[in-house]
DNA sequence: TAAAAATATTTTATATCTAAAGCAATAATT
DNA sequence: AATTATTGCTTTAGATATAAAATATTTTTA
């Protein structure tokens, strides 16, 4: 079976470019904004969300654990960049936002991260770009119907 | 500037999909074999140089630091799964390779991995996987031009 | 309405990860 | 040969990750 091999070799090939680019934008971030990937997808959600994120929201986006999110959301919010809001009519849940400061905060690294992107896939031309971008959400959508993960909206979008 | 807008896009494309895979990847090594990710990645390596890996050698291939390799490696050889040989004429120096009964865990293992693969990219067609890998790989080739890490063999492949 | 079930979040126990410090042993310098 | 530098690995401190248990609150059920 050839095509088992095919797509293999795509499945290998795929993930060493992305863990590579993926190595540089943590590597970029840690020295040059002084955070992390976690870090900046939990700001880079809340950014797309104004009025914040309840915990458990934010956690189903991001498709990590609630635990997670919380120890994330604790080292945030001791820097001032993000805060707990408490949902009226509900004791239970609370609602992460960005504060001012953590608004500024991420516009500024996510203006670099976009030209780091920028920087490191110059070698594709923009039609390039487009065609491999259509490839795979074809077949995005193909896997994402096998499973049935299909409300959560991509992590890293900004 | 829309080439810079298709490139992020292409990337964030990229992130989605080579995490959903990972995501279901990691899923089925924990609930059907009782591992997870970077077990296999080490048992991985480990099974493409029988002969063993000396411990900095293995952090090289798979990009991670030196004290993660001997966390897990200490963990896979309370299993039994790994094993650690001294080096002859270098007291400073490990080799870590699997044991008989490691190579028979990670056959079974990496079978498995295989046709998972090959089931969550059922819907490329072998021709549209040999197109999309060649074109990763010119890309890959031009942004790894640009930083210096050449000669590290990818940390999945088996 | 009292009991049971469900929901929202945090806490706990582990594993994974990094950078940096520490420890040994080897190699290079003078 | 003695000093210095380098190399190989582990340890440490702290962040990130999960699953599972614990808490608190709300909703549902009987």
């Amino acid at each position: 079976m050839t095509a088992a091999k095919d797509r293999v070799r795509l499945w290998l090939r795929l993930l060493k470019v992305v863990r590579g680019i993926e190595y540089e934008v943590r590597d970029k971030l840690r020295r040059e904004h002084n955070t992390t990937l976690p870090r900046f997808d939990v700001m880079s959600a809340l950014s797309r969300h104004p009025e914040g994120l309840k915990m458990s929201r934010l956690s189903g986006v991001l498709r990590v654990s609630n635990g997670n999110v919380t120890g994330i959301a604790d080292r945030l919010s001791d820097e001032g960049l993000v805060e707990r809001v408490a949902v009226p009519g509900d004791r239970r849940a609370t609602v992460l936002r960005l504060t001012a400061a953590g608004q500024t905060e991420f516009a500024s690294q996510a203006r670099a991260h976009e030209d780091w992107i920028n920087q490191m896939l110059s070698g594709v031309s923009a039609e390039d770009a487009r065609a491999m971008a259509a490839r795979l959400h074809a077949f995005a959508a193909a896997t994402e119907a096998q499973n049935q993960t299909s409300e959560k909206e991509d992590a890293h979008a900004q």
